[in-house]
DNA sequence: ATTCTGTCCTGTAGGC
DNA sequence: TGCCTACAGGACAGAA
């Protein structure tokens, strides 16, 4: 479910909210979540302080003092800080329940449990942080790097832009909403691009998800923030979810395929 | 070595 | 109302 935007945004929530507490206690109502052996997930978490609350691609992460709890929310994973006093309380979906000091909870709801929630002593003992390229809105990611990777591939562009590996944090929302932004169509071989349009979808790419974060991510479904709250950026959608409906910039009537398994979203006449 | 499928799950929306 | 099908912000093992 979430991807960059939201999970960015869920970080400075929590930043802002656990930051600090000690875990005191930690209740396993689903194991299926936990990526590792539960007393040791407990034992590992129990006691200590969170530290910051950090993100990778589409992973949060608490640092702790001694140790990282690695959060993927997958399709429908959320982490809901519950203020103390709050009458709000662990639901249907909760999987996991981090009771805090100062009578702050902490929730991970995940309706799907796809999410994998795992402790690890250093970063890089976990696979996938340690498989992520680069972050898309930092100086890792540049024109020439995305020029150099599309250049090798002949496979369908977008599920390109949402292969972690190439460049971490980009699903299947702002990958669609990106390819219209720089006017690729998403079939589009990756190194069929002419270097305008690579350049095109580097900064497509940028500016989509600055805008998304800004506008506290896109709540088309399940996604809500560290407060439980909805983001804004499903209202400034172009593409994604769209079809049937008149293309904003054309009005031509915005197409859906299936791609990799999953539904893309475009307009045949702005995309190329 | 890459690239493409199937699978992990549950809930909801829409058709009949 | 109820049953059935399709589909949902991801990632990865295994197959081709």
């Amino acid at each position: 479910m979430p991807e960059l935007p939201e999970v960015e945004t869920i970080r400075r929530d929590l930043d802002l909210s656990v930051k600090g507490l000690v875990i005191r206690e930690v209740i396993i109502k689903d194991p299926r979540v936990i990526r590792q052996d539960p007393k040791t997930f407990l034992s590992a978490l129990c006691g200590r302080a969170i530290v910051s609350v950090q993100r990778r691609g589409k992973a949060l992460i608490l640092e702790l003092n001694g140790g990282f709890l690695v959060v993927q929310p997958m399709m429908t994973g959320q982490l809901v800080a519950l203020a103390p006093g709050s009458k709000a309380a662990a639901g249907r979906d909760a999987r996991v329940v981090f009771v805090l000091s100062k009578n702050q909870t902490l929730v991970y709801n995940d309706q799907r449990l796809f999410g994998r929630l795992e402790v690890v002593g250093a970063l890089n003992e976990h696979a996938h942080i340690r498989a992520l390229g680069p972050e898309p809105l930092e100086k890792g990611f540049s024109a020439g790097y995305l020029a150099a990777a599309l250049a090798q591939k002949r496979t369908a562009v977008k599920p390109l832009l949402m292969d972690h590996r190439l460049v971490a944090g980009i699903g299947n929302i702002y990958a669609a909403e990106a390819l219209f932004l720089a006017g690729i169509l998403p079939d589009r071989r990756a190194n069929s691009l002419q270097a305008s349009e690579v350049k095109a979808l580097y900064r497509a790419i940028r500016a989509v998800l600055a805008r998304a974060v800004k506008a506290r991510g896109t709540s088309v479904r399940n996604y809500r923030d560290g407060e439980g709250r909805e983001g804004g950026f499903q209202k400034a959608l172009k593409v994604y979810g769209r079809a049937g409906q008149p293309c904003l910039q054309c009005g031509a009537v915005i197409q859906k395929s299936v791609q990799s398994q999953r539904s893309t979203f475009f307009c045949g006449k702005c995309q190329q």
